[in-house]
DNA sequence: AGAATAGTGTCTGTCAGACAGTATCGC
DNA sequence: GCGATACTGTCTGACAGACACTATTCT
């Protein structure tokens, strides 16, 4: 094993899902249940299966598929960790991803009785993290951060159809600051990202009018 | 060989070697001398190999080390690209790279007598390009654009002591577009990225003033 | 009516682009 | 003086933050 190691490093994919429930940007964590670190909090991850998997991105939508029981709208590459110590096999490539699951559905999750499964807030884990998945998470949250700051709507984190002040509050979930309803508003009226609806949610206040993403939207 | 490739995909790097020269933005290309693809012009790149890299950005760092004939001051991963058929020789992770070289060092090119070498401006190399570089030269040079584009200055480009008109240059060469002057250096007055020296260039015209990255600079 | 949320109007300071003007060199 | 490059001053339109205001629903 040890000898392959020495011509063939490690190859594995790890992802940071992300979600916004009550207001806070969470993220998934397993409790793994096989050896290295078994019994400690991750991220998930898994080894790239050649045969199985076409590309990085689809070993890491593979992995999830085991937990999450949605396709995924958007699965992105974070950067990579490599090394020859970060992993207790030997020589090791992890690539990171971050995912998002849109907020209708936070209960997709595949209840495995194997491994534990919990949404814990993103900037604050509550547990302390296998191998260099500490340094993982932070990476993922200023890269989702970085692009939301530079204006990219994170449309995949709501349900289809979403209001704007549920969009305000997701990015400012992301962000960690609250933004200014009026300027929020007139930045999205001149935004191509979002079209409005002519359908309105009834909630217990005034309806709130609806907006989807416009077709051409990439995020 | 083929064997071993379905249990372990083929880990590479590759790196875009960025300079400002003439003006304009340059990347270096090398016509590959063995196989696959051998006589195609290609990015520089190489196989990761585990007993001599400490990391994935170590080894691009090493295959650049046979071309350039001084340490880079910055190599910064790009993403990745993945899949069966991107290499001839079967499942292949190719971690893409850029460099940034000083324009004082832009002939620090170590002449191998093997391999050709030629700068090309990165936005019209005029070689077809091997593999999928093509590709990633695209996403090198947006990646690049985008930091420069967000406010970060590319101050590796350029020699330890430097005028604002050269940074100017070389910030306009990435963007492809012309910068008021009257802006850009009101901008740079309130950045703590750029400290003033007490030296002057004396050239053709009236002397400029002398800059050099700050203490505590990062790109 | 009152609470709560949706949505709008207006003011103001900031700042980037445009561009004219001044300063300092070599010749 | 003249050309060339370095550097500064001023105007203006666009825009983001702040915040008050109106609108529509439920109870």
């Amino acid at each position: 094993m040890n000898a392959t190691r020495d011509l063939f490093p490690l190859v594995g994919v790890d992802v940071a899902l992300f979600c916004v429930d009550d207001g806070r940007l969470q993220v998934l964590l397993v409790k793994r249940a096989e050896e290295p670190a078994a019994k400690q909090w991750a991220l998930p991850g898994g080894i790239l299966k050649p045969h199985l998997d076409n590309s990085l991105e689809a070993a890491a939508r593979r992995v999830l598929a085991h937990k999450v029981s949605v396709e995924l709208p958007l699965v992105e590459e974070v950067c990579t960790f490599s090394g020859p110590d970060r992993d207790p096999r030997g020589w090791s490539i992890s690539v990171l991803f971050y995912a998002l699951l849109p907020r209708d559905k936070v209960n997709a999750l595949v209840r495995n009785k194997v491994e534990a499964l919990e949404w814990v807030g993103a900037s604050a884990p509550g547990h302390r993290l296998a191998f260099d998945h500490a340094q993982h998470l932070t990476t993922s949250v200023q890269k989702l951060r970085a692009k939301v700051d530079a204006g990219k709507l994170p449309l995949h984190l709501l349900p289809e159809k979403f209001t704007l002040t549920q969009l305000q509050r997701t990015i400012e979930a992301i962000l960690g600051r609250e933004l200014d309803k009026s300027s929020f508003r007139r930045q999205l009226k001149s935004s191509s990202d979002v079209v409005e609806l002519d359908e309105y949610e009834r909630g217990a206040q005034r309806p709130a009018q609806l907006f989807r993403a416009s077709d051409g939207f990439t995020f």
